[in-house]
DNA sequence: CTGATTCTGAAACGTTTGTTTCAGAAAACA
DNA sequence: TGTTTTCTGAAACAAACGTTTCAGAATCAG
């Protein structure tokens, strides 16, 4: 018999993913993985793949990671619609601590355009984040918390849409107050 | 005496753009810019200056045109709210048909957290951009038009921040419908 | 036309890129 | 311990990158 495996995978992934996430994937080198993850080029090769592979690899745990963390919060919560707000503030939080920016926008603009396998894999991931919010929106309108006048789906779309607007001004102009304010008058709308 | 220059920068300034634009930065090579700009390398060197350079040149561009654009439809309608309605269609309907992304927010979520310069020029042309809408929606309000229970600025920064969400779900979902109803929604809050 | 100057095209530059190779170290089993 | 298999580290690879160079073509003034 042979050696095995010495590395654990995920947690090489996860290192991989903050460089991904710091750089994007053009502007990230294989000598910037490397270092990162500290492993040999011809293991990366050897067990991962390429580049590409491992972006791959690496936005699957982004997600992973994502929807673990947002079940979790969300569990907590007996009212629907306050885990709405708590999760709408907590991103407005998120975005104004975060160094770096978001890796799945970053990756859906740099990538998804003209990399189908990277757009199908985001696309897929974002549907499935979506319809566990939209599950809480209906919630949230069952329970007569919520403005039901649209649909819950497409709430639940345009709460997720406006984070991307919200990285986007951050990064711009690094203003906490102004991210704030965007989530009050998001929350404002959406209730009842 | 010599030759002078024989091409029209800004008409290269551009063809370069637009490459920038479906690419990206890191996924552009010189050679690219080259061919589209059907320009010499050399030529390119001397007038306008390196890669980096160029794309300073390239969103200066995109965003002067961009500015003289909403301000030329702007100024053809009498009142503010629906010169406000039509920019959101209009924006709705430019997600939808054009294949390529935004130049604008590509760079922003590219370029922008890592490179100072693009930032500082990005964030100011953004504000230019925020005010002109700024002061559109404050007529708005003060025609009684809109909901002016929130500060004109703040409005009109969530309402450009909405068309990055917006581009981000199109990208992923290609779904013109779902577009369509985001803008309906929007307009529906805006108004009073 | 002549001479001065600038633009042009292609070739070459030195890096850096992603990827592969391979001899030797390390580990598991008998 | 010996054998077998796999993992490791560094070196090497070709290709692509952004940038520079330079001889010659093109343009102007006299």
């Amino acid at each position: 018999m042979a050696r095995c495996v010495e590395f654990n995978e995920v947690e090489k992934i996860e290192k991989a993913m903050n460089v991904f996430w710091e750089k994007g994937y053009n502007a990230t080198t294989m000598q910037d993985l490397v270092d990162a993850m500290q492993i040999n080029r011809s293991s990366l090769y050897n067990t991962i793949g390429d580049k590409h592979q491992l972006f791959m690899k690496c936005i699957g745990n982004y997600f992973d990671t994502a929807m673990c963390e947002i079940k979790s919060k969300v569990a907590k919560e007996k009212s629907a619609m306050q885990a709405l707000i708590n999760m709408i503030n907590d991103k407005a939080a998120w975005i104004v601590d975060s160094e770096k920016s978001c890796l799945g926008v970053k990756s859906i603009f740099e990538m998804a355009p003209e990399h189908n396998d990277v757009r199908n894999l985001m696309s897929r991931n974002n549907e499935i984040y979506i319809d566990f919010i939209a599950g809480i929106v209906q919630k949230a309108m069952d329970d007569g918390e919520m403005d039901a006048s649209e649909d819950a789906s497409l709430m639940a779309e345009y709460i997720m849409m406006s984070f991307t607007g919200w990285k986007q001004a951050y990064i711009l102009h690094r203003n906490p107050i102004k991210i704030k304010k965007m989530a009050e008058y998001l929350i404002k709308n959406i209730k009842k």
